[in-house]
DNA sequence: ATTAGCACTCCTGGAATTTGAGTGCTAACA
DNA sequence: TGTTAGCACTCAAATTCCAGGAGTGCTAAT
């Protein structure tokens, strides 16, 4: 059963009305609002025959239409257009990377900051899982018998820290024959995975393995930059998003739940995405959309996007989110190009 | 107008009231609830009395009372006992810490979780000021020509690190020059603070100097660990207290405050103190309480404290607050000892 | 196929009303 | 003189009631 213009027409509006009022609509303010050259008897029979292939629903039985979740969907996929930023906004985007970044951290944190302020949504940068990238070098920092410092270095040029407590105490000069051992392992290939050279380093002094295992585990991993999440709960209260919110600022599983609906799709670059809150199956954000694309960094690959409201401007947030990742894409190859030189 | 033992019994009872049920209290349930042997009338009498004295206020013509500020504070200061911690419950704080933890932010992180699961409010720990310490070594790692990543310690044996990404490039060996300067220098007692490090390494390089005065500046200070901020706005509407969730995730200003709130009172070591949310003057917590103490470490100190709605278990919570310094103290004592040893 | 008309439904918001917990005051009492 | 009973009065909060508005579906006419 194909769904005739006449019928997009009017759902397409129904959404529209939907995505700045909030509110159901009738056939009669819809005739009136948008100029429809029909009665609000045609346009009934319309709503009927949409909400029988299940694109609108009631809230009441006399009241007017909104959009169902399918409703939703076949309007991002078909008579959604991508609206292209307007010259003033791309200038004020450049603007923003004009003053050299030199370092990839502070350009995703930049990023997500940006996202937000230019939509008043969440904006959230996903860095490419630092897990997975190999391990370049490792130097471990002396700070005193007791207590090392690891600075661990991947392919793609990520840094991450770690304090390395010690139990049993170790001196400088034996430390730095560690180092140099791992290093050297490294560079023949021997070690990956930046879990095998905490094993390296620790084997040396059998340690508080668990404790690593446990709470060090996060700090080490790709981390995430999200901005402004606050705006989104806005209306609602804090108790009711409590958890959400601290899973936010605990940084705990939010990056693992991300990537794994970013992997589920095919992951085309440059290609501006959404998901639903309920296809992310994140606790707490069932009622937004999160809007992002996949940048790519080295081997790997990280997402940028914005977290909000089902009802939001998809059409002005899409085009945003495809201009910006095209212009991190950009500053990241820059940076690696420098690098190489 | 000296206060008699009737009218504090009557205090104490309506502040009780209101810390339990946050509610308004008349003389008769007063009588009945807690068993005075005077009837409703003569409470009258007394709650009137109160009222003149500016203990105690209505919220309008014919409600019950409930405590002003200055009520309050005269229960915190007067009235009120510490209550001391059940066997029990020092067993299992004894416990929290027994696991010897060797390292002294998570010593710090864990104590601030620990607080808000015993509590139910949120937990605090201000770490030490990084930045009136004086530096005893900085150990410079070449990442790349254009990345440094620096790892500063400080006399009391905090770590801090921060990358300093470079405009012109350095090779590894001409760092290595710059890095032995530097501790040189420190070695002679010439250079103090962070900043001049930082100077010292930017003048063989002239880089982008504002950009660290502006973004990187809270990196390199003294950090705060809080805990489970959400809880205590539960049922605020999100949009309300956004501005102080934002404050506090971005970790921006809050430590500057609740230092010179401890610093304006005489610091007493080991001795807990309330400090109401309007004698803080944070934004957005004029309707909470402070229930701190401080601990020292080394020459510096910091704040351990719990930051809970007004109405809440004083007794209980100082009790607990006041514990728990004692035992980060005695941590801190030994991790130090160690060192020296 | 479209439209006008009609009876009916449901949500919404404000006004009116009731209830409960108080108060202050006065007069009586130990 | 301190304590108490009794009474008239007040206010906030909850509940009920009611009218109005925005809809719908259906039928009959165009």
């Amino acid at each position: 059963m194909a769904i005739t213009d006449r019928e997009k027409q009017v759902l397409g509006a129904i959404i529209d009305y939907y995505l700045t009022f909030g509110d159901t609509i009738g056939s009669r303010t819809l005739v009136k609002k948008y100029n429809i050259g029909f009665s609000s008897a045609t346009i009934r029979n319309v709503m009927a025959d949409l909400e029988d292939m299940g694109y609108i629903a009631k809230t009441h039985t006399s009241s007017g239409r909104v959009p169902t979740d399918l409703g939703y969907k076949f309007y991002l996929h078909e008579l959604l257009k991508i609206e292209q930023l307007s010259k003033a906004e791309m200038e004020r985007i450049d603007l923003a990377y004009e003053r050299k970044v030199t370092e990839i951290e502070s350009v995703l944190k930049k990023t997500s900051s940006l996202l937000s302020n230019l939509t008043s949504y969440a904006g959230m940068v996903i860095e490419p899982d630092f897990k997975r990238e190999k391990i370049k070098k490792v130097e471990l920092v002396h700070i005193d018998d007791y207590l090392v410092m690891a600075v661990i270095v991947s392919e793609n040029m990520s840094v991450r820290t770690k304090k390395l407590p010690l139990e049993h105490g170790i001196a400088r000069e034996e430390l730095e024959k560690v180092s140099k051992e791992i290093n050297e392992k490294l560079r023949r290939g021997e070690v990956h995975s930046h879990l095998q050279v905490e094993e390296l380093i620790l084997e040396k002094d059998n340690p508080l393995l668990e404790e690593f295992e446990r709470e060090i585990y996060q700090d080490i991993q790709g981390d995430f930059f999200l901005n402004n999440t606050s705006s989104i709960f806005q209306d609602k209260s804090v108790g009711e998003v409590q958890e959400t919110l601290e899973m936010f600022t605990r940084k705990k599983g939010v990056r693992e739940l991300f990537e794994s609906l970013v992997k589920a799709r095919e992951p085309n670059y440059g290609e501006v995405n959404v998901a639903f809150g309920d296809e992310l199956s994140i606790p707490g954000l069932e009622e937004f959309s999160f809007v992002y694309s996949v940048y790519k960094m080295g081997a790997s690959q990280g997402v940028i996007g914005v977290i909000g409201p089902r009802r939001m401007a998809y059409s002005k947030t899409m085009g945003l989110v495809e201009y910006v990742t095209r212009e991190v894409n950009k500053v990241i190859d820059e940076i690696e190009h420098k690098k190489e030189k």
